[in-house]
RNA sequence: UCCUCGGUAGCUCAAUGGUAGAGCGGUCGGCUGUUAACCGAUUGGUUGUUGGUUCGAGUCCAGCCCGAGGAGCCA
């Protein structure tokens, strides 16, 4: 066996023999000469192998060999127009590892509910290998700017004792003899964090049992939830933009032969870049009126209304400021109008709607207790969470930036389901 | 939970109430530059399920199961 390298950086081994340890993507069989495409995760590239170059065994297996076996090919490099990314090798030896049984999944297009069942086969395939691709990207980049920012790392736990907002169908199960609920935020232990470490992040899985069957709805996904003391609506507006707009750079950096396999308008991810407009809820009707997709005052937007919204800007739309009746009970009060909270959620273009919901906190313990009375919610539960407005209680701001719909708006694919590895969706929990 | 659509070969889909088919995949054969290669042959079925109407049901009716699209909810 030659020197072992990836596909990735194939252009840096033309003109030398090397082996490439993968498995078969196709094969196209011409008779005395093979076509193999092989890849081995980091990229896919085309092995050429002709009868009369080759061992009776290497030829043998190279014409035997099926989809989705494992093999180690052995071959010079070459570069070649005439080959699917420009480089294509010449197979001088090819031994197979594991000869696959006749695979589910063939080159052509498949059905939903077929492919969810072979997810497990299905995220080789060249779309789900560069969706989960980007997925990684933004993940990196993510973490990259909170830690590069001064935010500090600081978890949340999955099994909690009460729901954190009160309003969504929680999972529950059995803690010991109590009930206990799979987490769907971790933002009001962040608040507890924030004031022991000033900008905090958590960074997990959360669980929300809706019944939900849209293409922007998971049962279980994953969500980056900063933190911020001392920073008040505006700060909090600032940051978000600052980091949406690095996540847009860093895939445009970073995943260019992704986006290529999407056929993703990369214009689209290069309007990306901050400031983004701000508007008001009420500059939010105004603009629905006028687009013919009227809501009364006080109505939270539907799926049509934050497309609407999305689709009036080239780049992210913050909009700010919605009544205090559709937001959570711990947004602060807008000292302007008390009807309206400071809160706000970020839309993205191109019908992927909200991509950040978030806001400044109510930091007063009596408002807090006021609105935790009206929202119906069991007070003993939330008695730690008060004790931070009892104990140093200062202006503070937040928000939870969702990762499946970041990636889905990157990419420009259809569906959340298939920015995850392995979706959770309503009736649907294997593989 | 509600509305709409669907379930036929491993997959994608056809089939006036009257003999269940095609393409892809698989298998065999052919081809020295293929790009989801192509050409020929071949393999492949309890039509989601239960009951009903009918001389006869994949097709019509009812219930149930499963899935998809959308709504509400939200990241």
């Amino acid at each position: 066996m030659a020197e072992q390298v990836t596909i990735g950086r194939i252009g840096e081994y033309v003109d030398q023999v090397v082996s490439i340890k993968g498995w078969l993507y196709n094969r196209r069989d011409k008779g005395r000469l093979q076509f193999l495409l092989v890849r081995d995760g980091t990229g896919t590239i085309q092995a050429v192998a002709f009868k009369r170059d080759l061992e009776p065994a290497a030829w043998e297996a190279a014409a035997q060999v099926t989809q989705e076996s494992s093999l180690v090919v052995t071959g010079i490099v070459r570069a070649d127009d005439r080959a699917p990314g420009g480089y294509e090798l010449g197979i001088t030896d090819l031994e197979i590892v594991q000869m696959a049984g006749e695979y589910p999944i063939a080159l052509k297009s498949h059905g939903v509910d077929f492919l969810m069942e072979n997810r497990h086969l299905w995220l080789r395939a060249p779309s789900q290998w560069a969706v989960l691709r980007v997925r990684a990207t933004v993940i990196r980049a993510v973490r990259n700017w909170l830690d590069d920012h001064d935010f500090m790392l600081v978890d949340a736990p999955i099994l909690t004792p009460a729901a954190c907002e009160g309003t969504t169908t929680l999972f529950e199960t059995e803690y010991f003899g109590e009930k206990a609920y799979l987490s769907q935020s971790g933002q009001l232990y962040n608040e507890a964090a924030m004031e022991a470490f000033g900008k905090v992040y958590c960074f997990g899985p959360a669980f929300r049992a809706e019944k939900s069957k849209t293409r922007r709805h998971l049962i279980e996904f994953w969500m980056v939830e900063p933190e911020m003391a001392y920073v008040d609506l505006e700060g909090c507006m600032e940051v978000e933009e600052q980091l949406v707009a690095h996540i847009a750079q860093e895939v445009l950096a970073h995943c260019r032969p992704e986006l290529e396999i999407l056929e993703r308008d990369v214009s689209k991810l290069e309007a990306i870049t901050a400031p983004f407009p701000r508007i008001s809820y009420d500059d939010a009707l105004k603009i629905l009126a006028e687009a013919g997709e009227p809501l009364d005052w006080g109505e939270d937007f539907g799926a049509p209304h934050e497309t609407v919204l999305g689709n009036h800007f080239d780049r992210p739309v913050f909009v700010h400021r919605y009544p205090a009746q559709c937001k959570a009970f711990y947004m602060a009060e807008d000292p302007v109008d008390p009807k309206l909270s400071l809160s706000v959620d970020l839309l993205a273009p191109e019908g992927y709607g909200e991509i950040i919901g978030g806001g400044q906190r109510a930091h007063d313990l009596a408002l807090l207790e006021r609105r935790i009375a009206e929202h119906k919610l069991p007070q003993e539960a939330f008695a730690w969470y008060l004790d931070l407005r009892r104990y140093g209680s200062v202006p503070h701001s937040g928000f939870g930036l969702g990762i499946e719909r970041t990636v889905a708006w990157m990419c420009g694919v259809h569906h959340i389901r298939e920015t995850i590895p392995f979706p959770r969706t309503m009736g649907r929990i294997y593989p």
